[in-house]
RNA sequence: GCUCCGAUAGUAUAGUCAGGUUAAGUAUUUCGGCCUUUCGAGCCGAAGACCCGGGUUCGAAUCCCGGUCGGAGCACCA
């Protein structure tokens, strides 16, 4: 059998793993085992293959018979869920940028492990910086409409800077404790301290020190930068960026007002502080999220230790590029911000309003993005793959038009009769209705004018045969001006087959709708529709045969649409 | 520089934890062919990968060590 897999030369070593995984047993007397599968070998490496075939067709017929095996992707299980009684997750954005596809695989995934398990699934706005990442109050409710977009329903949803008081309170716990202090070093001689592990002076002060030093600090006696609370961790910690990590900070309230508190508060919880505390009171049972923040796990374990919590689970996935496309929330903002692009939903952006614009269904970032799954490598993505798996779900549902673009008159001569055509919408699914048009000859010559794309006759010699999809099949003349002619050729369908016609798309002549479709790259292409497209709704995805999916954007008069893939 | 991660075809992923049933499975891509009144879909076929070097072992994509490359963190950002 293996030899006849491998060209009529047997493979001991394949053979004696498959003899191992069958009989355990053996694995004591492998030495010998070896040595007798290494004869037999030799033997049967003699015969030819076809002797070879025999053997085996004679012996075990049934061993040929190849079989496929057809397995869906899904995620691996998630750890530890037998620990917890339902599973938690969340999703936690600042609100200083529209959603975009570096984001998907921190609510795709969390979304998806919640529903998976019956669990929850928590958006949290994370807006505790109102000075270097301000928050901005529109993107408070995009966000809501990009997740509701994906089909990714929240069960509950917080905004941090509601929380203030929670996060003020836990740090008064564990500054009582002396498990926090409050730190009044310039930033850079901390900093040097702590990389040679030496504790600041502030470190050793008594809990009653820190605990006057926070009331000030609450009450407004140190200016922004005067004073910082620190968690304390280990000084000896191997990685620098661990010890001692800053939790509070104070913020110039006037200067920096925060988008939805205004300047009630002026000490800030910093990332650490308040993400951790809210994982636990909001019973997160599964962190995911990007892998910058292992080591603010690290960092938020000594909180949880002083409190008393069990850190929940984490995942910690990779970056997610996709080729050619800027993922960075700071460049999108910039690039709408100077005009370079035309809004958040500019096609060439990869935020979800875009790819929404593009045509792009939010089932098939789901797909790709759980067929990429959470490992912590990062993965730069192909449209092709994106665009592969919206191809499946929309070719089904997208109904079928013609787009000319260049388009010149075609003027056929000698139609012999009134030709009524039904089109179909989708040429696998008939139920869907048909596109109906009538062509009546006119005149002596009794001609019939279309319009066709220039394209399709560049490099045509008199006398070559067109199929008019659906329609009839013309011989074309000549360019003349503004027109090609040609005649009528017959009406048979199977004589283009036969005669490997070119296929072309037409619209007839007072049949047309402007039409511009906005490609990925913004260029446009202008063209015209058939008129069947009059009544497209907005947000409809069809496909211009011959051309590609387009989702249907305006139409009001003229149609435009924005291109999505072939 | 310090501290962590990671590396399977062009892209993505399975297999890695528990070494052998796998000369590496799948999707996409590309190229042929069939089919189809689209250059779409579908069907059939082909191409294409275990980062490198050592070690352990009868046997390594899988375990160990070293290197290379890539990424992240080292903020009073999230």
């Amino acid at each position: 059998m293996n030899a006849i897999q491998h060209k009529g030369k047997a493979q001991a070593g394949a053979i004696l793993g498959k003899i191992i995984v069958e009989k355990q047993d053996l694995k004591a007397k492998i030495k010998e085992l070896s040595k007798l599968i290494n004869q037999i070998i030799a033997e049967i490496n003699k015969l030819s293959i076809d002797e070879q075939k025999q053997i085996v067709i004679d012996k075990w017929p049934e061993a040929l018979n190849k079989e496929k095996k057809i397995e869906k992707k899904s995620l691996p299980p998630l750890a530890n869920i037998e620990k917890y009684a339902s599973i938690v997750t969340r999703f936690s954005p600042n609100p200083d940028c529209v959603l975009h596809l570096g984001s998907a695989r921190a609510i795709i995934l969390s979304h998806e492990y919640a529903r998976k398990n019956n669990g929850k699934f928590i958006l949290r706005f994370e807006d505790t910086d109102p000075k270097v990442k301000q928050p901005i109050l529109e993107f408070y409710e995009k966000i809501r409409e990009d997740l509701a977009w994906l089909g990714c329903n929240v069960d509950a949803e917080y905004i941090q800077s509601d929380r203030l008081p929670i996060y003020y309170e836990y740090a008064h716990k564990l500054l009582s404790q002396g498990n926090a202090y409050v730190c009044k070093c310039v930033p850079d001689d901390f900093r040097r301290k702590i990389i040679k592990n030496q504790a600041c002076n502030c470190r050793v002060l008594a809990i009653e020190k820190n605990l006057e030093r926070w009331n000030l600090m609450l009450k407004g006696s140190y200016l922004a930068g005067e004073a910082v609370v620190r968690i304390k961790t280990d000084i000896n910690h191997p990685n620098p960026a661990v010890r001692d990590w800053p939790a509070l900070r104070i913020i110039d309230n006037e200067k920096f007002p925060h988008p939805r508190v205004g300047s009630k508060y002026h000490v800030w919880p910093l990332y650490n502080i308040a993400a951790g505390i809210d994982d636990h009171l909001m019973g997160i049972t599964h962190i995911i999220r990007g892998k910058e923040h292992l080591t603010n796990a690290v960092r938020q374990k000594y909180m949880y230790a002083y409190l008393g919590w069990n850190y929940p689970e984490t995942i910690h996935y990779g970056r997610l590029k996709i080729t050619g496309a800027y993922l960075s929330k700071s460049k999108i903002v910039q690039g709408v911000k100077e005009g370079v692009y035309t809004g958040w939903d500019d096609p060439r952006l990869a935020t979800f309003v875009a790819l929404k614009k593009r045509g792009i269904t939010p089932e098939s970032i789901k797909k790709m993005i759980i067929d990429v799954g959470p490992k912590t490598a990062d993965v730069t993505l192909s449209w092709e793959n994106l665009y592969s798996h919206n191809r499946k779900i929309i070719d089904l549902q997208s109904n079928r038009y013609f787009l000319v673009l260049n388009p010149i008159k075609l003027r056929v001569k000698g139609v012999p009769s009134t030709f009524k055509v039904n089109l179909k919408l989708h040429p696998q699914r008939s139920e869907k209705g048909f596109r109906k048009y009538t062509i009546v000859p006119k005149g002596d010559l009794k001609t019939a004018t279309f319009w066709i794309d220039k394209n399709d006759i560049v490099s045509l010699s008199k006398g070559s045969v067109l199929r008019l999809m659906d329609l009839f099949n013309v011989e074309f003349e000549n360019v003349c001006g503004n027109f090609v002619e040609a005649s009528f050729n017959s009406g048979s369908y199977a004589e283009a087959r036969k005669s490997k016609s070119k296929f072309i798309h037409w619209i007839s002549q007072g049949e047309e709708l402007p039409c511009t479709v906005v490609m990925p790259n913004t260029k446009i292409n202008e063209g015209i529709a058939e008129s069947a497209c009059k009544n497209l709704k907005p947000d409809t995805i069809i496909q211009f045969e011959r051309f590609g999916f387009v989702r249907v954007h305006q139409n009001d008069k003229k149609l435009v649409a924005y291109y999505s893939h072939k």
